[in-house]
DNA sequence: ACCTGAACACCGTTCAAGT
DNA sequence: ACCTGAACACCGTTCAAGT
């Protein structure tokens, strides 16, 4: 059988992503090596290379799985506010819990630059409900997801000084903020 | 005299610093290494650890000094909105110079967590003006600083699309969102 | 098909030695 | 005081070889 000496199972890229997943949420993306990877999958640093064409590669792979982990939340018929504030809520959870992989999909947007993924269309969907004509879907969208990124990036590294009246108070202004700049904008 | 033995003149954090910000500049913090460096400088790779305690403190530096450079608007009496949208110019004109500093000094905000900084007492002057009770200056500024450095970030890595009827529209109507929610906030 | 070991060209950094 | 060279423990990746 053409099977690793070390383990009983071949690699697989599920297994090889979530491992890396997990990695980086313990040690950030700098702690990701192809060779701690491969120790952690008990397994030769080269085989990786026949599952992943590089280390960039595997970090693309591993935004799309920690992406797709993502939640979204459904249509319930709420008013857009409500509605926006659920998105930016299930933004804030996910990045919460890999807050590293958050930083570095901010600064290499190329992986999350797919228009047709459902978090775009659930953007999309609820700026519609807002009243946001279709040509300025786009523009639109890109700058609301800009700001709440660059919120909660700072956020998760510690650029967010602690409020004593409660942990999310700071993003409830931010949320706050932006439905009122919408509000006065379609008016 | 205790002078290296490629070069004339001694090494100085000055000259360190500014190297490295244009190596940056043109290759991206990932591009830029001690011994890179210390080859542009046309000295040993050891040298810089004279000067110099890590490569982490380097980027330090580093984003320090880029941070000096950035040149705030001046307090002209105009209304709010005006000196808070010449502010954000000023970010902007300055992230497109050093764009890949921008992206790390964002997730690496401990760098520029210092609230003395002139960057945040311009910002604290302009909500002041706008009035944003005392208490709430630091949250408000710290909010405002992570949606404006979230759409750079984003635009800085061709995150936003560009839009045929010019190109600063995107961040025309960034800056207008973010007076607008402001406004109504603090109606 | 899938995995491996040796090798190459890089890193950041320590340390003892030079002037 | 400031600089250097050799060395150490790491990287990502290529390539030829194994099953």
């Amino acid at each position: 059988m053409a099977v690793s000496a070390r383990r009983g199972t071949p690699l697989t890229i599920e297994e090889i992503s979530s491992t890396a997943v997990r990695l980086i949420d313990e040690g950030g993306v700098e702690g990701l090596s192809m060779r701690k990877l491969a120790a952690e999958l008990d397994v030769n640093p080269m085989s990786l290379y026949h599952h992943v064409e590089s280390k960039e590669a595997l970090l693309g792979l591993v935004c799309a799985t920690a992406a797709q982990r993502m939640h979204m939340p459904p249509d319930d018929g709420a008013p857009w506010q409500d509605q926006l504030k659920a998105l930016a809520l299930a933004y804030h959870r996910h990045a919460r819990e890999h807050p590293a992989l958050w930083g570095y999909v901010h600064t290499h947007p190329q992986l999350i630059n797919d228009h047709r993924l459902v978090i775009w269309q659930t953007l999309y969907r609820i700026l519609r409900l807002a009243g946001v004509p279709e040509p300025e879907l786009r523009r639109t969208s890109e700058i609301l997801n800009a700001f709440v990124s660059g919120f909660i990036v700072a956020e998760t590294h510690g650029h967010m000084s602690d409020d004593p009246e409660g942990v999310d108070r700071n993003f409830d202004t931010a949320v706050h903020l932006i439905i009122n700049g919408m509000v006065s904008f379609s008016a």
